[in-house]
DNA sequence: TAAATAGTGTCTATTAGACACTATTAA
DNA sequence: TTAATAGTGTCTAATAGACACTATTTA
């Protein structure tokens, strides 16, 4: 005998963080219709079973859809469900993080979602707040090691910028030296192309950024870069 | 205008795992039906949405029913879906492990499942190699920062079995006091109920194990201990 | 040459880990 | 006392991190 149940909602939720001066911020908006009418919440949306091909396929259409973003960095984080997560019944939601470099907000996102801190957030419809915590406890844990902070940067930056972003993630200050030796950064007199730390995913470009004082050399990443050890 | 779309199917699948002399082994059943008949599988089954209440209450009943096992450790690792990964059309897995102690096997499991070591798997149904590959990369990256390998031996442990247990995990042996340093643990004289390792998670019982020779303490680990910095 | 930031060698305090020693039991 | 394993102090090599020095640009 076997038994058919009701199957479940399936929603793909996105945590969409970027760094500015007060540090991590999240992706709001405020829902139009019900449930939660008026709350600020995630953008997401269920799965559409006759065009999404993966779960991250579906992450990155309703990103596009909502907040006309296309993330350099999307990853899965937690699975939330239950059947009183949504009023309207037995539900899935998967939870992603989308890490975006500041000066791309500008250009392209849509008025309707605004930043709000991760520190100190307001109250979210859902399970949000849940979801927020998860995606920025993955951040903060990534990035003690690996090179995930890149993310939240343009595609060319200079060490002190990472340097500085690094810090902004995790509140606390290092000196210049200290910084360079825990991602095992040696710029030595490396050609273009050629990688600068321990990972292996820094790789120096021809570019430099000018200024009233000695030029800082531009560097990418093209892929995560882990570490051996946690360093922060 | 509000489209509705099919809903996907969506399940709960369990990366039980163990530790034998031949190292991890995963418990593994062939496939009574269609689709896959025949095939090796991990034990798995669809939400109930009329009974479960959560997902990791999906994942406890179905291993119950199928293998007549209760885990003290079961984790959430990822989902995988899309629309290929089941005949039957697009569909979700919420994939869970448990990790159980050898000893309760030989009282509880069912002779449905067997045990398959981790490396040099055969042939799965599903995308369930994906499934074990990620389990077991969970368990090996948690075990080197934590203490998730006590949830693989006995309730009460000698320390010599706990470090031969990460030793399995991890395929590498190490000195005795390079273990204990590397737990930051100190038995001094500690009374029984007192923490003696620097996650503070590994209590001291009365109870010894004996032999031929001094006898060894037992502890007790009730909740997972994290270390400052990753170890192994 | 002064100001400002980039990049790095050196020195020290800390730590990880091997070794060897002591401890405690049964036979 | 011997055998066997438990538990730990000590010494050394490796490492992390602060400091201070050099480098390179504009004004």
């Amino acid at each position: 005998m076997t038994k058919t149940y009701g199957k479940p909602d399936v929603s793909v939720d996105v945590v969409l963080l970027t760094l500015a001066e007060q540090g991590l911020m999240v992706a709001l908006h405020r829902r139009p219709g019900e449930p939660y009418r008026g709350a600020l919440a995630l953008p997401g949306g269920y799965i559409h079973t006759d065009r999404d091909t993966s779960l991250e396929d579906a992450a990155r259409r309703t990103l596009l859809d909502k907040t006309g973003l296309a993330p350099r960095y999307l990853e899965q984080v937690q699975t939330f469900a239950g059947p009183l997560r949504d009023p309207r019944g037995w539900s899935v939601a998967i939870s992603y993080v989308a890490l975006v470099p500041l000066d791309e907000l500008a250009a392209a996102s849509s008025d309707v979602f605004e930043f709000y801190s991760v520190d100190g957030l307001p109250e979210l419809a859902f399970d949000h707040t849940g979801q927020v915590r998860a995606a920025v406890e993955r951040v903060r844990n990534k990035s003690s090691y690996s090179t995930l902070p890149c993310w939240l940067l343009p595609e060319k930056f200079t060490l002190t910028q990472l340097q500085h972003t690094y810090e902004a993630v995790f509140g606390e200050t290092v000196t210049r030296a200290t910084f360079r030796s825990r991602l095992g950064i040696k710029v030595g007199d490396v050609q273009a192309g050629e990688a600068v730390d321990e990972a292996g995913v820094l790789i120096a470009t021809d570019d430099y950024q000018g200024g009233n004082q000695r030029p800082a050399r531009l560097f990418r990443a093209d892929r995560l870069g882990l570490f051996k050890r946690a360093s922060w």
